[in-house]
DNA sequence: TCCGTTTATTCTTGTTAAGGCATATACCGC
DNA sequence: GCGGTATATGCCTTAACAAGAATAAACGGA
């Protein structure tokens, strides 16, 4: 019960939220997930740490980057709850449009295995304006 | 997807849980909910109210009784939420627990319909010995 | 109309967390 | 070692919420 309620303060939140929807289709490095949301770093940054701390995601490093993605022994709670969300984030537009610019993102770096910023574009447009 | 984060702000609460739990298996009046829980009526009260005001139950009054239901029109990411919290609530003591005891509750009432206080048996042991 | 029962509300206190800014840490290439 | 990039952390302010105590409101019955 412990761990049920763990879980929905960790999906309680539309950032937790858009990040778990990118991380079930797989790992992803920090810099891409701000790039798709379009959040301030410290912001993703935080979150992720939240979603660490609680147990839903686990990170590696790659060079400079971590690599961050959902844990790989999931309770069966967690599974379904995952499973679930993904069933709600079908359903919506922002959830939808994260996925997409996801795909492009990956196809923009030759769909590579481990998606991210381990193999950028030359040409690749700098995260968040500023 | 602000749907969604209410919902699972409802959802991260363990008295809340446990509330929808015991809603999941029909219309309750507030007495009963607080006998099974074992909680005190403030916090009971205050938690059904959180749940009210973000959509999950609804109200009707039985004479001085408040019978307190799941919403009747639920939307599909409700329903969705919902089903996995019984799937989840299924293996946890607790819930499983709370379920048995509302089962004794109701027989003791006889069995009739809306299962709440209206019909009590004489010498049913008052809420929260003090 | 007064009483007891049922339920909600108000007030207070402590905790948790979100968001932003600035800064720190870790790694890479030179 | 230096500068740059990637990511995390500390501090601060503010808002939300949980829980308890006391009280209010709404209703039924004598």
């Amino acid at each position: 019960m412990t761990e049920l309620v763990a879980i929905y303060a960790c999906l309680c939140d539309r950032t937790r939220l858009r990040i778990l929807n990118l991380l079930c289709q797989g790992p992803l490095c920090v810099c891409h997930i701000q790039e798709i949301l379009g959040e301030p770093q410290v912001k993703v940054s935080k979150h992720l740490g939240y979603l660490k701390a609680h147990g839903l995601v686990e990170v590696s490093r790659s060079g400079s980057w971590r690599i961050y993605r959902l844990v790989a022994k999931r309770t069966k709670v967690l599974a379904s709850n995952l499973a679930c969300l993904q069933d709600c984030a079908a359903e919506d537009r922002t959830f939808r449009r994260d996925v997409e610019k996801l795909t492009v993102l990956r196809r923009d770096l030759d769909g590579d295995a481990p998606a991210c910023c381990a193999s950028p574009k030359p040409n690749r447009r700098p995260i968040r304006g500023r």
